[in-house]
DNA sequence: TAGATTGTTAATCGATTAACAATC
DNA sequence: TAGATTGTTAATCGATTAACAATC
């Protein structure tokens, strides 16, 4: 276990933990590559190696241990340590964030949130607080908070991101749709809608049929 | 113009249009790959070659003239015709993308949402009509609709995707932390949180320094 | 044992980068 | 012309897939 893995990989093991946990939660369910690829729509043999890189092993004739899966990628992700996080901008998509609770499975758990709108301060509906910008650098350095959500207009994206990493932030999940820097050291994780909506839009502009499956991306 | 662009390339591009657009809208103004390529923290060749493949190209010595680039970009998008889109499933996350109207500048127009429950359904505070579910095979027909955007829960969205199909649909962007299957010629665009936080959750779980930018994702 | 399944090493494929030629 | 910049062809790099060996 602990091999090398790529980040392609890396990302598609939360694809197997999802799968895995909407399985009967008994210790003796086992699980071959074959079933998991075909339900996941992957390749047999890039899971039997998404999975060597993270697990001790299956078992020939038998498969993978369910059980043992599901805590040998939720420890490689880290999943068991909860990861505290601050979010910046509680816009219609900060609120979202903020009031979504499926986080949680993840390791995520946002403290607090913050906006410059003195306004928009307090108690939000999720129950969360909301506070001035202003204490966000005090508040983060305490708490030791070591994620930051950026969900700021774009214009405000790199400062906000600029007091973040100034506050010990080691790693940013931007929602904000513009490119950003940080320092080494600092993880920049860019949720991309625009990418998205550009895969879309090609496609719809050629009128074209591609092949099956592979067109999901 | 319109030679071979790979995928990632391809979600490049967006990248570019909000560089150029937040520059004066001068007819006048030049700029390089130089330029591009360190404000946007690419490489120099990638930019050259990302816009070799959607515009007639630069000049030497002088660079890309950037109204232009503007609109060959738009253009091999196709933002400049409108694709109409409807939501399925109105919880927080899709309410969020439904008063969301910074999609317009990419030709997105979500005409409607559906929802599977009668109370959630009227006008939404985007000014948006929410219908139940039973009426989105007629109204996506009528409207010869393309996009469906699912922000059900997981368990729900292979039903609704296949509802989506039955409708004409032809690219489907997901928002729910599940696998789902669609036929040839139909895309689908998973957006997937859970790929991102397995990133971030990692990087944590390593505490280790990685190479500058190179940690951009 | 035979057969099914895992795991690894080698081959392929695609995307990025480097080297260089073309152009204003 | 010389120099800066674009554009293309070749080399490198990384990820996926194929072939095969190992194991229960």
């Amino acid at each position: 276990m602990s091999k090398e893995i790529s980040l392609q990989a890396l990302q598609r093991l939360p694809l197997y933990l999802q799968y895995l946990k909407a399985l009967p939660a008994d210790k003796d369910i086992y699980i071959s590559a074959k079933v998991l690829s075909s339900a996941l729509g992957l390749g047999e043999i890039q899971v039997r190696k998404d999975l060597a890189a993270v697990s001790d092993g299956g078992k020939p004739k038998v498969g993978y241990c369910a059980a043992e899966l599901i805590k040998d990628i939720e420890n490689f992700l880290g999943y068991d340590n909860v990861n505290d996080a601050v979010l910046v901008g509680t816009g219609k998509l900060g609120k979202a964030l903020l009031s979504y609770d499926g986080f949680k499975a993840y390791g995520l758990n946002i403290v607090a949130a913050f906006d410059s709108d003195p306004g928009k301060c307090g108690i939000d509906e999720s129950g969360k607080q909301i506070f001035h910008i202003s204490k966000m650098e005090n508040l983060c350095e305490r708490m030791k908070i070591e994620i930051g959500i950026i969900t700021v207009p774009a214009a405000s994206a790199q400062e906000v991101c600029d007091i973040l990493v100034k506050s010990g932030i080691r790693a940013v999940w931007n929602f904000a749709p513009a490119h950003i820097s940080v320092p080494a050291g600092v993880l920049l994780k860019n949720e991309n809608m625009a990418a998205s909506l550009a895969v879309l839009s090609k496609h719809l502009s050629e009128k074209r049929v591609c092949e099956n499956n592979s067109n999901s991306i």
